[in-house]
DNA sequence: AACTGGGACAACCGCCAACCC
DNA sequence: AGGGTTGGCGGTTGTCCCAGT
């Protein structure tokens, strides 16, 4: 039967021998989810029966593998997931299956065009036909080697921002410690130590009140560092331009530091959010 | 604007092995 | 043991979409 007879409706299927072919409707597709979620996976050949479904066995069950079943992923197939591709390949050749359950939420057909559309042609167009073979298995090794790169990038790339978040993170373990006993003996002499003013420790401070493990006296002695025009903030003289001054801070860190991203923004702001 | 080539995706086909009666 | 059924697998084809010419 050919593609051709369909169009572009929902209802372009055609029927061969009782059954319905080409692409699946949302009906059919819902009648297909109801009658697994009633029977579970198998049994193919009763959908028809049971569901009310005029489509044979085989394309039930290619319909509910390939794209129904919850647990799929969708989406682009990542580096990594292409660098197990390639191994897996290598290993095991056009055995899509097997390659298919190193990539949990990806099937064999998914794997299967994605090869053909990446890699296939790729070697088909290799200049020397006679060493075909080696050719595929030098263009797999410049792959595998290029991908090898690209995660050591990303891992060498992971590492120094962990290392330099916990560098910031005894800077400020020691600070707030040094904070801490300046208080205690504040008021223990009823006189502020004199700290001298840094633009970047009142930044600092700020990312102290934000820090999850950040006590209430640490806190508070962010709050009651003095500002710039040498007030005491937090005694509630301007405590709305303190905030500012604070998110300012924050925002700053990746100038600062130059590894906090997005990503850390946001997460810094959910945490400092109950402070302000 | 029309044409073309390629990528992405969905679906079908044929073969085969496992299973069941 | 053997034939029929079922499900899994790999190969292939068709459609849609988009970018380049």
């Amino acid at each position: 039967m050919s593609w051709a007879l369909m169009t572009g409706h929902f209802d372009w299927g055609s029927i061969d021998e009782g059954w319905r072919k080409g692409p699946w409707t949302a009906e059919e597709d819902k009648l297909l989810i109801e009658y697994v979620r009633v029977h579970g996976e198998g049994r193919w050949n009763s959908v028809a029966r049971l569901a009310g479904l005029r489509r044979n066995g085989k394309s039930c069950r290619l319909r509910w593998v390939n794209y129904l079943r919850p647990d799929l992923k969708r989406g682009q197939i990542t580096p990594h997931e292409e660098s197990i591709i390639l191994e897996m390949h290598a290993r095991w050749g056009n055995r899509w299956s097997t390659i298919a359950r190193s990539l949990p939420g990806r099937t064999d057909n998914e794997i299967k065009n994605y090869w053909r559309t990446h890699f296939k042609k790729k070697t088909k167009l290799s200049p020397d036909n006679s060493s075909d073979h080696k050719t595929k298995a030098r263009l797999l090794k410049r792959q595998q080697f290029q991908q090898q790169q690209l995660l050591q990038q990303q891992q060498q790339l992971l590492q120094q921002q962990q290392e330099e978040e916990q560098e910031e993170l005894q800077y400020l373990n020691q600070f707030d410690m040094k904070r801490i006993m300046s208080l205690l003996g504040e008021t223990a002499q009823k006189s502020a130590p004199e700290l001298p003013y840094v633009p970047q420790l009142r930044q600092e401070m700020a990312t102290a009140v934000s820090y999850p493990n950040t006590t209430e006296e640490q806190q508070q002695a962010a709050l009651f560092y003095p500002t710039i025009d040498g007030n005491v903030s937090g005694s509630g003289s301007d405590t709305s331009n303190e905030v500012e001054v604070l998110w300012d801070g924050l925002w700053n860190l990746d100038d600062i530091n130059g590894n906090l991203g997005a990503t850390s923004k946001v997460w810094l702001y959910s945490l400092a959010t109950p402070f302000c």
